[in-house]
DNA sequence: TTCGATGTTCGACGAACATCGAACTACGAC
DNA sequence: GTCGTAGTTCGATGTTCGTCGAACATCGAA
């Protein structure tokens, strides 16, 4: 669908066992993963890629789409990720910096944490 | 019961997603918090108590015995704490500096974030 | 040995969750 | 407008989870 405006939780009403469970499963963990790593990525040719974002249609897991969009929303609504439409596509990002803020270095640690 | 020998993994067998899980539910991580800010009580006068330790009857939480003992299992088996029993006593600690090992800073960094 | 204190285990229950396919919606292109 | 693409929502299904009370096991004390 790509509705008219995804709802953002402000940072500041996220709770941090919200957080500690949306990271608490295996796939969400690994998209967060994925966007931490790869998300800078510089493929400048290939579509309207932000710094840090990453396109809907990459983000190749072994799941269905519905799944797939279901834990992209537990993310968002954690207050994890941001989702940006653009016509028919979306793309996601980390919302590092505000996460960072409300809850410092958790992200990095459980990242950092998650490379072994 | 406090039956002979309580199970705790080998800490290099947890996985992280495990310990996310444990600390991803309100009661636990309220655990864990208590027995990280008032483990090391010195409540010398008291019992046999141990550095960080602290006794199962004084986790005195709203909920009933078996669920306690079930979210200590929980923590338990994810590697959290340790259970040490003495007669029919049993007192509960942190694994801190193994975590620390394993998983660098996760425990004192979300534990900070839990102050706000 | 009998009793009480201390935890653990055992069903059982409803709620929450991960997963899927199908129906739906919004947009761009033709 | 019509069609295809991209992603969301819905309904259903099976599983996991948090919770409890009751039964059980283990130990110290009387």
């Amino acid at each position: 669908m790509a509705p008219k405006a995804h709802r953002h939780p402000d940072i500041d009403d996220v709770e941090l066992v919200t957080v500690l469970s949306a990271l608490a499963e295996p796939t969400r963990l690994r998209i967060v993963h994925m966007l931490a790593v790869h998300g800078c990525s510089r493929e400048g040719a290939h579509g309207g890629l932000l710094e840090g974002e990453r396109a809907w249609k990459d983000l190749d897991l072994p799941i269905a789409q519905s799944t797939l969009s279901h834990h992209l929303r537990i993310l968002r609504e954690a207050g994890l990720l941001r989702n940006r439409t653009e016509g028919t596509r979306c793309f996601v990002s980390l919302r590092t910096d505000e996460l960072d803020e409300r809850f410092p270095g958790l992200l990095r640690t459980v990242l950092t944490c998650n490379d072994r």
